[in-house]
DNA sequence: GCGGAATGTAGAT
DNA sequence: TCTACCTTCCGCT
């Protein structure tokens, strides 16, 4: 499930595991990383790191493997001892407690210092990291000056990074923001409060490890509905939603196709 | 067993 | 705006 939360908790996962206990086995199964396995075999893990979507493990001061699951993309965890691996796994990395696999990435390569600066630097804000990544202001800059839709513009990695289609749906839901607004007529106090409120609901994502996003005062209990968890692992307002009442209104929740992905919202609640 | 869809992105056109 | 790519899972035959 990976939006930004999904791989801040990944990093966190890393680092409990790995880093600073040792020497850690690393193998690539299925083959497509098997040069960069045997180089970093036996070598600790110092730290994991993440930047909206991007996730990195550091080896040694200058070596990372730069990590990026896209759409598909899983890590599972587990004990040691670890059973064979199928022949998907990407990147399994094993010490004498516990393993852990990759499968499916988009990315998985070794990169240098210099490189994971650069990715870095053509990230956007995360609302997960409080560095000077984390800082809205580089966001609004972009938006305030863009004709194109905030829907889209909260999907760039660029203008934002960590956010994907469940936050932006759920997002501009609770801001009764219409995803086809243009950024530049987004105020400043509507970017604070929109801004604020994902560092909220992310930081929640990376503790629960799934996205919740309805109120207390919606949610089925408070509605007087029976109690649901949606499909993906969390209670939703809209994401994937079509043709179901909306929890607010009772009006049909909408889709609709935008920069290649589903988007869905009320059009009752969010109006232009 | 097959087709489609899924929380993503890069690169071509 | 489109297509390709990585994998799993679900619903349909």
């Amino acid at each position: 499930m990976p939006e930004g939360h999904t791989i801040h908790r990944l990093a966190r996962d890393y680092a409990a595991r790995f880093a600073g206990r040792g020497p850690v086995t690393v193998t690539s199964p299925q083959g497509k990383f098997s040069d960069a396995a045997a180089l970093l075999d036996g070598s600790p893990l110092h730290t994991a790191d993440a930047h909206g979507k991007h996730l990195f493990l550091g080896f040694r001061p200058t070596e990372w493997v730069h990590i990026h699951l896209g759409l598909f993309g899983k890590v599972t965890f587990g004990d040691a001892p670890a059973p064979p691996p199928t022949d998907t796994v990407r990147l399994r990395l094993e010490n004498p407690a516990a393993h852990v696999d990759l499968r499916g990435p988009t990315t998985c390569a070794l990169i240098t210092d210099a490189e994971k600066r650069a990715v870095h630097d053509r990230l956007g804000p995360d609302p997960l990291r409080t560095d000077h990544h984390g800082d809205p202001a580089a966001a609004y800059a972009r938006i305030s000056r863009s004709r194109t839709t905030i829907a889209a513009l909260l999907m760039d990695q660029k203008v934002v990074a960590g956010v994907g289609n469940v936050y932006r749906a759920e997002v501009l839901f609770r801001h009764r923001i219409d995803p086809y607004r243009p950024g530049k007529d987004i105020t400043p106090a509507e970017w604070d409060s929109i801004w604020a409120d994902l560092v909220d609901l992310m930081r929640q994502g990376v503790r629960d490890n799934r996205i919740d996003t309805v109120r207390p005062e919606h949610t089925p209990e408070a509605m007087g509905r029976p109690p649901r968890v949606d499909d993906h692992g969390g209670e939703v307002y809209v994401y994937r939603r079509a043709g179901r009442p909306c929890h607010v209104c009772g009006g049909e929740i909408r889709t609709a196709g935008l920069a290649a992905r589903n988007l869905f919202w009320c059009p009752t609640c969010q109006r232009a």
